[in-house]
DNA sequence: ATCCTTCAGTGATATTGTCACCCAAACCGA
DNA sequence: TCGGTTTGGGTGACAATATCACTGAAGGAT
């Protein structure tokens, strides 16, 4: 798929002109990820933009003493702006960025980026979208972490995670790490579920019994 | 001041084409605000880009609960781009902006924006410079929140407030407010720095009094 | 089977947040 | 100048969350 075949198929721009499309036939190319694999981190600085046509990348922040937290998804369709940032502010972070799923995405090197952003309007309003929307997560992950009770974030997760089969295949460390809390927090909440007969367990799996009553607790 | 003036006193921009400038002149507006006055807010979401000339706007968040947490500080020369954000995504959210100081601003239409983003390669990256920045800061809070340690992050604050003369004019609320935390805990830390003889405290002030030992816990 | 790694459970303790107060300093009008 | 009022700060009890140091169980590998 080449980058205008993606802004075409998610962004329902019109063709673009002729030339800027040809400059970027030559100059975008697809790239694979395998499922674990990190896609960008402190160590791995990209030069290039990232679109994700399709999987899941999962980007999250680790702590000195090894916690995590998860900051927020980029889904096909949408673009991770976080490595722009990096480029562009030439500065230290932390976050990493984990290829949940298999993932295919289209990298720009940063001249045709510039390029693009400057002749395409469609495409520089979904460049600013793209940077807003992230900036409005992050804004979110604040309030939760600040503000919020683990109970209720852990139902929230457990609902945003859960298939049709209401099961999910999942650790109690992982799920802490959605969260940015430690294990121990998590198997306690979860007994807690289990004991009013929220969710069920077995090693590995969270099954959820009763979603109107996470509900409840998400919402409070 | 005009948004000319403005690039090219903190941007170091050559002068912008005849054309754009003569559209800016025309366009752009000096505005002001008193100390202590809302900016921007859920209730009051602007409809233009606001490029900072003099004094500091502190960014915050609000919980339902009525707790605060400062996100950044937008300084002269810098521009606002969560309001930005807001327009773009034209999605909710609990910033809010309030001048810590007396405040002049250039603001600018939306359009005009567009057309200068477009056409003024300089002033397109000096936007998403500040972008990044501001998601990068706010990468910055979230790990200060979720995994940091409140002596640490109050020690922090205390040294980036303080004046030569050591002394802060603020509250424990106030205190409270910038870390997301409550009063009573920022009293608590506090007495104990005082009792190291790390501060001294009087009514509406707190007074550095070792600044090395302070230090030495901001960095622990 | 037996080892071995990963996952989960648990008690003790530390840190932080919440609640319900109290008291004192500064402010303000009469 | 007095007395009331507002604001800032202190405190104890308790709740929620985090940390530490373990334990044992589940499931995979040899």
């Amino acid at each position: 798929m080449t980058l205008v075949d993606w802004t075409a198929r998610f962004q329902g721009t019109a063709a673009l002109p002729r030339d800027v499309r040809d400059r970027l036939q030559r100059s975008a190319q697809t790239v694979r990820y395998a499922a674990g694999k990190s896609v960008f981190g402190p160590s791995n600085i990209p030069d290039s933009l990232m679109f994700l046509v399709d999987g899941t990348i999962r980007v999250s922040q680790t702590s000195e003493n090894g916690r995590d937290i998860v900051l927020y998804r980029v889904e096909a369709g949408e673009s991770c702006v976080l490595t722009t940032a990096c480029m562009l502010a030439e500065e230290a972070y932390n976050a990493e960025g984990i290829a949940e799923t298999d993932v295919t995405a289209i990298i720009l090197p940063r001249t045709s980026f510039d390029q693009l952003v400057s002749e395409e309007p469609a495409f520089r309003s979904f460049v600013f979208a793209a940077y807003s929307r992230r900036l409005i997560d992050l804004l979110r992950v604040v309030d939760d972490v600040a503000f919020g009770r683990i109970d209720v974030r852990l139902a929230e997760r457990l609902l945003g995670l859960a298939r049709d089969d209401q099961d999910i295949a999942t650790t109690h460390q992982q799920l802490a790490s959605e969260l940015g809390t430690a294990r121990e927090v998590v198997s306690r909440v979860l007994q807690d579920f289990a004991k009013r007969g929220l969710i069920s367990q077995t090693r590995g799996h969270v099954t959820l019994t009763d979603r109107a009553g996470l509900r409840a607790i998400a919402q409070s």
